[in-house]
DNA sequence: GGAACACTTGAACATCCATTCATGTATCGG
DNA sequence: CCGATACATGAATGGATGTTCAAGTGTTCC
């Protein structure tokens, strides 16, 4: 096994239930893998760090519409962003964001495995 | 270690490489988890199929809200609709479906530990 | 057949959200 | 100081989206 972060068996029972009070919450924080360009973002940091401009163009947007979004991610915790001379180096917040962005990308990958059209408007 | 789905081990990476052609279509399938109703409709499923009646009222809303937003998670592959009787039971696509849901979960829980404020707004 | 139940579907509506454009702040070199 | 580079921020805009209301399909029972 690595040494990294472990996801518990998701063959058992969550430990974290979810109840119509934190739903919101959770909503909020993995609505940050819910667009394109935050998750390119997000993926562009999984394989370190990198100064704003240098990922916007990474990423193929707007300076600003890039910074946009980080400020976003920034606010939920997600990455975070140092001064360095005149850049802003950001990178991940922790193993977790890794994580999150890992397993999501496995799940969704074999989910698409089992279908023919994930196209929404759809007949 | 169980029997169910197994995510590769978040230290290394990933498989699936996010690029800007799948990125579309994977933010698409997260999104299913980014709205709280959504979230409760799956978690609530992730304790075992239910009628579409049954269904909304357990998670609190309103019956036609919720047909929509299954129709949603149908055509992502997310879930499944049998007629039975009168009936509609619902019910987890997979065992991916579950996983992803218990690995989202399991990692947001600790991101917001190294939190004092995720609620977008603040200055 | 017809009433009642279970669920779906469509349109209208209000809200949210990502991007763009323009401007503001901060750091470095000269 | 002043210009240039690097980011951030605010307002505006267009498109996407969740909910509601009203009507439509399907199924069971009498």
């Amino acid at each position: 096994m690595g040494h990294g972060v472990n996801a518990p068996d998701s063959s058992t029972t969550p430990r974290t239930r979810l109840t119509s009070e934190n739903a919101q919450q959770v909503a909020t924080t993995l609505q940050a893998l819910s667009t394109p360009s935050r998750l390119l973002i997000l993926a562009r940091l999984r394989e370190g760090p990198c100064a704003a401009t240098e990922l916007a163009a990474a990423v193929g947007m707007e300076q600003s519409a890039c910074s946009h979004q980080l400020r976003l991610l920034r606010n939920l915790g997600l990455v975070t962003g140092t001064r360095e001379g005149r850049s802003v180096v950001y990178a991940l917040h922790d193993d977790h964001v890794a994580g999150l962005l890992d397993q999501a990308l496995y799940h969704v990958e074999h989910l698409r495995l089992g279908m023919t059209d994930a196209t929404p408007g759809a007949s």
